[in-house]
DNA sequence: ACTAGTGTACTAGTTAACTAATACAATGTC
DNA sequence: GACATTGTATTAGTTAACTAGTACACTAGT
């Protein structure tokens, strides 16, 4: 249960990235697991230390945490803390699934890219003929 | 210049789909110029029409007209009507086009599916990493 | 028990996408 | 030139996603 270095983890925010900012600490987060940074039983920073370093709001760190936590990966405890859970694996390794996600998804915007698709037709055809329920909120 | 026959072209609507509305109106245009129901130089229903006939707003209407004039398909004249441009093609064909990228999207949602990915995982690498200029609105 | 530190809950503000209400302007016909 | 018919423009309402403000509740150490 021992908490976190903030030498070996730390979040970064990229705010001209456009990406939310809830889903920037979850994947900083499902990176750090993966890539062993962060272990099982290690506690994370509170969502106050993330919320001032960072500048921005307790809840928008409780989003995260709590989406991890829907996931299994997290398991926070009202009064003490947030853990990663024990024996959480994260996948093989989420960075290179990430990365093989990413290999295809470009593949497929070069494959249609050359064919005359927009990005933007090809998230179109995925919102309309692909909807995935909505995202669980809280 | 003549006036498209209601028999031959009609919109219809899903509301249930949730797709947009305008959106849904500009595909029918397309798919009906592409399967040649709507030709060159033929005027389409007018805004209201449209509108009435849909129990939508007339800005609805306007926005999936304008969208396409912006694209080079249709051509509005005020106090004239809406027209099929002079020599639009509307790519080869719009249709097996469309079916093209949606065979396409279909395969990476099979293959990043039976490797574990989401659908959504899909849409947010698709956002992250092929970020595209906001839509031009009007 | 008190208290400092933790997560929780509730409410609200912001923005973008989408749709609507309503008034304005151009065209063509009589 | 009046008028019906057409597109245009301006403003605003609705919803969902995201973020923030603020008060509440649990835990642990003293």
């Amino acid at each position: 249960m021992r908490p976190v270095d903030p030498q070996q983890f730390r979040f970064r925010l990229d705010l001209a990235s456009g990406v939310p900012v809830y889903r920037q600490l979850i994947d900083q987060m499902l990176i750090a697991i993966s890539s062993d940074v962060l272990r099982s039983g290690d506690q994370l920073p509170t969502v106050r230390e993330v919320a001032v370093e960072l500048s921005i709001n307790l809840n928008t760190v409780v989003r995260a945490y709590k989406e991890l936590e829907i996931r299994g990966v997290l398991k926070t405890q009202q009064g003490r803390g947030t853990f990663i859970t024990e024996g959480t694996t994260v996948k093989p390794d989420e960075v290179l699934r990430q990365r093989r996600l990413l290999q295809m998804v470009s593949e497929l915007v070069a494959r249609a890219g050359g064919e005359g698709f927009s990005v933007s037709e090809i998230r179109r055809t995925l919102q309309e003929c692909f909807p995935e329920e909505e995202q669980k909120r809280n």
